[in-house]
DNA sequence: TATTCAACTTAACACTGTTAATTATATCAT
DNA sequence: ATGATATAATTAACAGTGTTAAGTTGAATA
């Protein structure tokens, strides 16, 4: 019975077509400037075939935004080697996070700033690849606190005051290219530095 | 001539009305699903008449938050008091900052990340509000930096240092606001401190 | 009173996301 | 091979969008 597995497959195809087609639509063009008609007319398909495989444009995003996530994900589990020195592992996770974002910039906005907006629903709950990001960052800091590198004993609090640090300076860099910043580097080395040297104390 | 003045205030305060109008629909629905007819309806004109005070829709957004700029440039210069205590005063600051972008979440976004999207011409450049805020930073941390309480000599740097770490805990309180945070007054203290320790090291 | 000029409105264009109804197509049973 | 069935894809339409060009109003000037 291969005929209608053949088909499954043929329209996950499809639907994987359709996900290409808006990725990179809305990382060209924005999502507020692509339309579910070029997306279509990229796909070479009518406009409303789009809505067999996704429920509205919103859903379109979930999905490109899950991709994104699941990338991050990979990016930074590759870096999780030596546990030794956590330390340095987090600082380089940090700096693998920001680079991320600034490499696949409107993916990343996509991901944290745009969805959002649209959908109330964070990417970031239980189960989600959202949530294995953050656990990713979990496990890291709290292999720092098991050393007793940091010296404060709240998980929570040190991964979240790390994301901030790092997700602020990705979006500012993003947002405004043209700002008198530092030398990029320095300034996403000296943001990371002073978050760990601050947790240190 | 009494005439012609009485008309220029006309005008500028029809000009205002479409303004308040158009933040309060903004601030309300979201910049996106505010059309330039609700702005229209609100105000009981039609349409085409805001543009006669405004370039277009981009326009209209330029001015709204060029007025969140300058009320977060108030709110701020309410706390330069005490410049004995320069940290005390750039914790503060930095409090205020968080506060300001969580009492009017919808103002900073739309300042600090939808803006920069469609107007690539920051609201950062020189002269205007924008770059007087981040000046106002500045002049917080040279003054820590000039007492000596921070280690390093570079301002530009720490304050952009600084400036990510709010940024970045505003942000995503504002746009996840399910995240199972620390509690929120905590996290925006832990990152300050954390920031401070950190530039103090 | 006629004219000029600014403020404002109406009508229109090309576009948007999305739904319902319709057509085409490929699979199945006979 | 032919007809029935299910599924995939399309066309047509709706109500809405930002924006422009042309037209209308009404008040200040001559």
């Amino acid at each position: 019975m291969g005929i209608k597995e053949r088909r499954a497959r043929e329209k996950e195809q499809l639907q994987q077509q359709i996900l290409s087609a808006a990725r990179e639509l809305f990382v060209n063009e924005g999502y507020e400037n692509v339309s579910m008609r070029k997306i279509a007319n990229k796909i070479e398909y009518s406009p409303t075939t789009i809505y067999l495989y996704f429920k509205d444009k919103a859903d379109l995003l979930d999905s490109v935004c899950k991709e994104t996530l699941l990338n991050l994900l990979n990016t930074l589990e590759q870096l999780k080697s030596n546990i030794s020195d956590p330390v340095e592992t987090l600082r380089k996770s940090g700096r693998a996070y920001v680079e991320f974002g600034l490499k696949y910039p409107q993916d990343y906005k996509l991901t944290f700033v745009i969805r959002p907006q649209f959908q109330k629903g964070l990417g970031l709950e239980e189960g989600s690849v959202g949530e294995k990001v953050f656990d990713y960052l979990r496990e890291m800091v709290s292999e720092c606190i098991r050393q007793q590198v940091f010296c404060q004993v709240d998980i929570e609090t040190t991964g979240q005051v790390m994301w901030s640090a790092v997700h602020g300076v990705t979006l500012l860099l993003i947002d405004f290219p043209d700002f008198p910043w530092t030398e990029k580097d320095k300034l996403i080395d000296a943001v990371i530095h002073t978050t760990i040297e601050g947790l240190k104390a």
